[in-house]
DNA sequence: CGGTTGCTTGAATATATTCAAAGTTAGTGG
DNA sequence: CCACTAACTTTGAATATATTCAAGCAACCG
């Protein structure tokens, strides 16, 4: 299932051209740094949706970027419920924290295909010793992650289940919104119920009438896989404070 | 309610003589990384219980590393309703989030008496200029604290209220056990009921006749601040994998 | 003591799950 | 183009889980 690129994006995209310099609040890098970057990467990966990127208890050898598409990370209990932790979009790290322990902790799924930039973790150590800048980026990149997780903690443990799925939807509309995945009011979003379900902690079914619930009071309309929101009234539901960040960095 | 270190512990332990370097399982550091952890240490800080250490939203000048004392981290909706994100306990950095990024994304309270270790956030780019070990260290925790987060979530979203109590008190009892302040049955716990709850996301009433119900069948015993536990049995119930951890840094 | 904090219990209610079944949609192959 | 399948969504009904409200109790502290 895990297949080199080949066709819509060249087999090897120069560093210097990477498409997630485009986004705006993006980080640049300096020349030595690019120059670095580029010899840490070995190579791009393209995965079809479903796939499994990396599995808990693994030991990879590599890490990746999020190029282009959507996935997720996740843990499941051996009864079979699986608790998604937070999806993957442009520019996010995978497998950092594989890299610097034993084994992976979650797992990471494809939602959408993907591709994604292949570094070498045994270079990980070049660039703490030569390239400070990048590693206080990794460091940021993971206390980020952190701020996150700990904002969905917050979520699940307190909030209502229509609070949290506000929160979740402005959530990923947010994040896709900066990547200019979605417009002010809509987007395309590769999700089915099963995945805010499991996101929430909440059960398909009871999941699926929350969502209605808002679906009829027009705060959401989510039809094939594009969902439109009334930003307002979804802000007001969830509470929701927009995150002002630095510009962000990748790698 | 800050007070300064004045009598138990001397107003400046030197780090050479840091009481975390005889835990063990903790890394030790070179002799260079020892003379720059010095100097970027500024002082020591002792709070009482109770204390709000860091408070969400602010902006510190400082990061701290647990000497010892129990504390946690926690985010407050405004309806009241608090999530406790996690336990800190000696060794645990505190406020690397806030050093990193604009603002506190969470408060931090101390449970009982807690020293700390200040540092000054203004030399961190000096500590990921010259001192690549000690930045991997701060990544390495920073992925730590993740992984806590992700199995924390795993177990608000997935588990049973049964076993979600199970699972947090193996963490907190392993925890512990790593720093010597448990032996293999018994701990001295300064949380009470309300903080069990607030961790795992239900109500006070509930975690009670949960808590109870784990003591009727004598798999815990919770008295005065003292909690015995029947390892076994919990972590048949919690699905508890213990986690092998390379030495672990503080700073 | 009197006041506060933390633990415990019962009863009523609300929230969420499970089970079961049917409806919808998109894709596949004849 | 239709029939068929698989994946996803929707709904109802029964049940389980958890919350809220209210009250009482115990321990501790000044």
């Amino acid at each position: 299932m895990v297949t080199l690129v080949h066709n819509s994006i060249p087999r090897r995209i120069p560093c210097a051209k990477c498409p997630l310099a485009n986004i705006q609040g993006f980080r640049k890098f300096t020349g030595e740094e690019l120059e670095f970057v580029q010899s840490f990467k070995t190579g791009e990966l393209s995965v079809e949706a479903g796939t499994t990127v990396l599995s808990e208890g693994s030991h990879s050898d590599h890490l990746y970027t999020v190029l282009s598409g959507w996935g997720f990370r996740h843990k499941i209990l051996e009864n079979g419920r699986r608790q998604i932790l937070n999806f993957l979009l442009p520019g996010d790290l995978v497998g950092l924290q594989g890299s610097l322990q034993h084994e992976m902790g979650h797992s990471v799924e494809a939602l959408s295909q993907m591709f994604l930039c292949v570094f070498e973790r045994s270079r990980l150590w070049d660039l703490y010793r030569n390239f400070p800048g990048l590693a206080y980026d990794l460091t940021w990149l993971a206390a980020r992650e952190e701020r996150i997780l700990d904002e969905h903690l917050l979520s699940i443990g307190q909030r209502t289940a229509e609070e949290g799925a506000a929160y979740l939807i402005l959530f990923l509309f947010s994040r896709a919104e900066r990547r200019g995945m979605a417009n002010k009011s809509s987007m395309e979003i590769p999700l089915t119920q099963r995945h805010i379900a499991d996101a929430l902690g909440l059960s398909l079914v009871h999941t699926n009438r929350i969502l209605n619930r808002l679906s009829r009071r027009k705060v959401i309309n989510w039809q094939n896989h594009t969902l439109r929101i009334e930003h307002k009234k979804l802000v007001e539901i969830a509470g929701w404070v927009p995150d002002l960040d630095d510009d962000r960095p990748y790698i």
